[in-house]
DNA sequence: TTTTATATTTGCAATGATTTCAGAAATGAA
DNA sequence: TTCATTTCTGAAATCATTGCAAATATAAAA
């Protein structure tokens, strides 16, 4: 859980204005490790909230995104969901379960990809999609 | 160039059967490689068939991804494209241009995640964004 | 070949996640 | 406080994708 103040900052130097609805959901995806949707987010804060506007959820989101702050996940072809981490790691989405989740990746695995001399690569997704554990044992 | 009677046999060992529309669809997506979207299939196809329905198009392409003849991209979280080459191998988006590139990948890149035991990997996908080298000299 | 059943295609309407937009509210500076 | 700017809001619009029911094509049976 990191503070609210640390988090401020974090904006502030990103050069986004903290407003009361951007630091909530900027909170929101730092401490939740869900992958949440924009929809998710916005049924969380907005009894917290006074009042929330499902746009502004949108809006914040694709700021931060835009930003670097926040990861925008499609590893579900459905809907678009958000992650907090922004480091580099892999993501699992259990076919059976839809849960998903985060996986530990080496840090130079792009030199597993040929021919990459000239690219200029900014970012970097890894999905892969199976049966979790948890629904192997199941079955 | 595959000889359609070669693509009408794999349709058939699909258990998928060839009609005149999905034949040319699946000549389509194996010919080129340039990652359609389902409207770009329905573009190419309406005049050389004597008609053809957007809807077909969208149907028969989810037939072709759900036998495993075809893959779904989700690299551009705007549209859905497809690949006809369903080997292995990495996908670059140009964030300026907007083309998809296929990418060579070593075959045991999934040794570079961690803590996959328990895990049944049915499909992976690996996802680079940036700018590409074309791109790049005209900067 | 004709009939019958089944599979496929078609076009339009519906869906639903996401975005646009214009006005309202909040914020910061003077 | 006043003014200017930024942010938020909610409703309407967008657009890729899907559902559906009718039309067509194909295969099997008679």
């Amino acid at each position: 859980m990191i503070a609210r103040s640390e988090l401020k900052k974090e904006l502030i130097n990103a050069g986004i204005r903290p407003s009361v609805q951007r630091l909530a959901i900027y909170e929101y995806v730092k401490s939740h490790h869900t992958h949440p949707t924009a929809d998710v987010v916005y049924d969380a804060l907005r009894d917290v909230l006074g009042s929330l506007s499902l746009t502004t959820v949108y809006n914040t989101l694709k700021l931060f995104v835009d930003a670097g702050l926040v990861q925008l996940l499609t590893i579900d072809d459905t809907f678009r969901c958000f992650d907090g981490d922004t480091s580099s790691h892999a993501h699992f989405r259990c076919d059976s379960c839809g849960r998903i989740v985060d996986l530990k990746i080496k840090s130079d695995f792009l030199a597993m990809v040929d021919g990459l001399g000239g690219f200029e690569i900014k970012e970097a997704q890894l999905y892969l999609k199976g049966i979790c554990p948890i629904c192997k044992r199941k079955n």
